[in-house]
Formats: C-alpha cells, sequence, structure tokens
DNA sequence: CAACACGTACGTATTAATACGTACGTTTTT
DNA sequence: AAAAACGTACGTATTAATACGTACGTGTTG
C-alpha cells in the first residue's frame, strides 16, 4: 500500500465523527483528511481536495441532501472514490438503495471498530464489503422472497414452455409455429394453465408464473 | 457453553472429511461424533444417535441423496439440527436452495478453517452464518437484480393503474367499473402502455411490467 | 400563445382469446 | 391390468383484444 488511505468522514453528529475517528485513527494506513456535516458540505469539500480522496465514510441519515443522494452524486462525479455507508439501521430497503446509488460498501455503527476498519480497507481496494448484521438482513430477506414463490400450480413442462412463449408476448399461432403443434393445441395447453393455476386470463396468468416463480 | 458441539460430518470424499475433521478438532469446543459418505448414510447415523446431535456438515454435491434434499429430511424430522453447507461452489442457485432447505449457514471449501470454525458455532446458536465469498456472490446478483429494474418506460400514473388491474385479470370492461371509466378509454390506455413499452400485446406487457419493476 | 403531454372517448373492422365439450394415443402411476 | 396424467387436436360459439384514426378539454411548459 502506497501512503495512507485518504478519509473523508461524513456525519451530522459531531460525537459519532469523533468516535469514528478515533478508531481509524488507531490504524496507521488510515489519514483522516477532513470531516463533513452533512452532503452538501461533503461534495464542497472533496471539490476542495479536487477529488483526491480515497473513502467516503459516509451516514445514510442526514439532514438535508441524503446519503443515498450523496452516494449517488459522488460515484457519478468521482468514480475513483469509495463510498462506504455507515448506518444505525439495517433496513433492507436502506441497504439496497444505497448499493443501488453506488456504495461499495455498508457497516453498521453498532458493529465495532474492527468492522469498520475492515470495511473501510475492503472497499478501498475497490471490493465490496457488508457487515455480517447487513448480510444476515439481506440474505434473509432475500431467501424468504424465494421461498415466498415456488409454487409450480403442478404445470407440466410442456406447459411452463406455453407461458414462458405467451410471456414474451407470442400469440397461439406464433407458438404452434414455433414449436411445431397446431394452434389448437397451443389453445388447450392455454386454458388448461389457467384452469390450474386458478386465474381469470392470459395477463394474470403472466402476472402470477413470475411472481411465483414458475418462469426463470 | 454447557459441553461440546455434537458434530457430524457429511461428505463423500474420505480426504475431504479427514480435512475437514482436523480443522474441527482443533477447537476444544467441538466434538465430531461421527461420520457419513452419503446422505442416505447421514439419515441413519442421526437416527441411530436419536436425533441427539447439534449439528451437521453437509456437503451439497453427494452421490445418491443431495446435500439439499438431505438438508430438507434433516430439518423436518429433527428441527433442533442445525445444518452448515459445504460446497466447492459458490452458484447463486445451490445456495438459495440450501437456504429453503432449511440449512442455516453455507460455507466455501476453499473458504479456510476458521470460517468453517466461526461457521460451525455460528450455527449452532441457531444464527445464519454465510462466508464471505457466499454473500458477496449473493447480494452482488440481488443488487444486480434491482438495478436491472427500474426502468418505468415513462409511464403515467394512470397508466400505471392500469398496467395493475390488468395484471390482476380484469378485463377492459372491469377495469372501466372500477375506476369509472368508459371501456374504450380504459382500451386506449391499454394501447398506448403497449406502445410506450414496445410490447406486442397485453401478455408481454405484464410480464415486462413486472420484471422491470413497474408494479410493486 | 403555441406546443405538448395527459386523460378522456368514439367508430369501424379484424384478429385473438375464451368457453365448453370431446377425443385419442402414450406414458406413468397405482 | 386399470386408472390417471400428459400431450395432442378439433368443433362451435362468444367475448375480448387489437389496429388505426380521430377528437377534445385541461394543464404545463417553452
Amino acid at each position: 500500500m502506497k501512503g495512507k488511505i485518504r478519509t473523508l468522514l461524513v456525519d451530522d453528529h459531531k460525537i459519532i465523527r469523533d468516535g469514528i475517528r478515533s478508531i481509524l485513527e488507531m490504524d496507521e494506513n488510515i489519514n483522516i483528511v477532513d470531516e463533513a456535516k452533512d452532503g452538501t458540505e461533503a461534495l464542497n469539500i472533496i471539490a476542495r481536495h479536487n477529488g483526491k480522496i480515497d473513502v467516503v465514510v459516509l451516514d445514510i441519515n442526514m439532514p438535508g441532501l441524503s446519503g443515498i443522494d450523496t452516494t449517488e452524486i459522488i460515484s457519478k462525479l468521482y468514480p475513483k472514490i469509495k463510498v462506504l455507508g455507515l448506518t444505525m439501521h439495517k433496513q433492507h430497503a436502506y441497504i439496497v438503495k444505497m448499493m443501488e446509488a453506488g456504495a461499495l460498501g455498508y457497516v453498521l455503527k453498532d458493529g465495532g471498530g474492527d468492522q469498520l476498519i475492515e470495511g473501510l480497507k475492503t472497499v478501498f481496494q475497490g471490493k465490496n464489503y457488508y457487515s455480517t448484521e447487513v448480510t444476515n438482513t439481506l440474505v434473509n430477506g432475500f431467501v424468504k422472497k424465494q421461498q415466498s414463490k415456488n409454487e409450480d400450480f403442478g404445470l407440466t413442462k410442456r406447459e411452463v414452455e406455453i407461458v414462458k412463449y405467451v410471456s414474451e408476448g407470442l400469440s397461439n399461432e406464433e407458438i404452434s409455429k414455433k414449436i411445431e403443434l397446431s394452434s389448437r393445441t397451443v389453445e388447450t395447453h392455454r386454458r388448461n394453465i389457467i384452469k390450474k393455476m386458478g386465474v381469470k386470463n392470459t395477463a394474470q396468468m403472466v402476472a402470477r408464473a413470475i411472481k411465483k416463480g414458475v418462469l426463470k
């Protein structure tokens, strides 16, 4: 590692900034170049440093420009700067939004100092870092979603195939040509599928099939 | 911790079982009570122990009864037994299936001994454990999926409303009654939506709307 | 003020989907 | 061997969707 990791601290509470600073300064490879109390100030400071900052440790819940918006702006204006999200809450929605906005990592405030340091170093290398609590939340949410799916209504292979084509916008006629069948057969399949799934028509059939994970 | 963690090792390769054993036995809190070379044998051994096993460390890729099926059976027959998945591959599909089957944790074989021990202890406490490589795969996949969504095709509020009703299986006529409109207007909306989204018909419209996250 | 998007709505004609019954050979299950 | 599920297919009639053009009041934006 050549030189220290130039770090910018952003949080609206001074006490928290002080806490983070004291944790990060224990590591000799980390250099906190500045602090900001909100997103706007952070952007100004980054500009003042000509973008020569490696990592921004950023609180999500801030007054004014939100952490998510700030992250989005930073990652667009300065793609080289890595953002490490920091929060008290491990809500699913927040995490996903931060990731979408361009943050590389996400650490909980009550996660301990070592997680913070590890996270900072990891994102500095351009890799993703999610603290354990965060990943558990995410993965559990993900698995739950998956579980709520996987209701295949006892559709046969052929029937799933038909649903797939229907969802791609093909008519019975077009499907029949594609898989060399009578369009009447495709029609029968469609009817049977609708019956099996207990839906009213094709539109609902497609909707439910996708939501329940019948289609990949 | 009262007594050692009674552990059962399941893997079809003896060499790997030996390797895992040597790693786990370094920890004084872990006691490997038995080994099995496949799912069937594992179930027999568990029965012979009257279910008095704390954690089963289970390879996913096994001949005969698969790791996923074995996990499912174990977690149904012996809900108290915790399963820690073990694999060489970090494919998304495998991980999700293991979670669905009831595994509490998931560790990669090339993840190092400390991960294995940490994972075992964590699932023993009834908590989830996913090794870093695994979570990165999962979370990245998840974030990507989220990102691939959020294309709203510039649909208006009214149009999104129509799509929602259509996906619920309502006809133009039914929608028109529901929101007090002429069915001809609903029809026009439907036509405009299809045009805006660049799809061929209602079925594809619904499919794409759901996949792209237009509907919640 | 003109242009544009939005939501509303109709006319006319064509195409596609739906409803319901029926049928039959093949494979799978009991 | 009998029963059930699967995939195949047709007849007939009705309902819904699609295509394409047109129109008009309201609000917004250039």
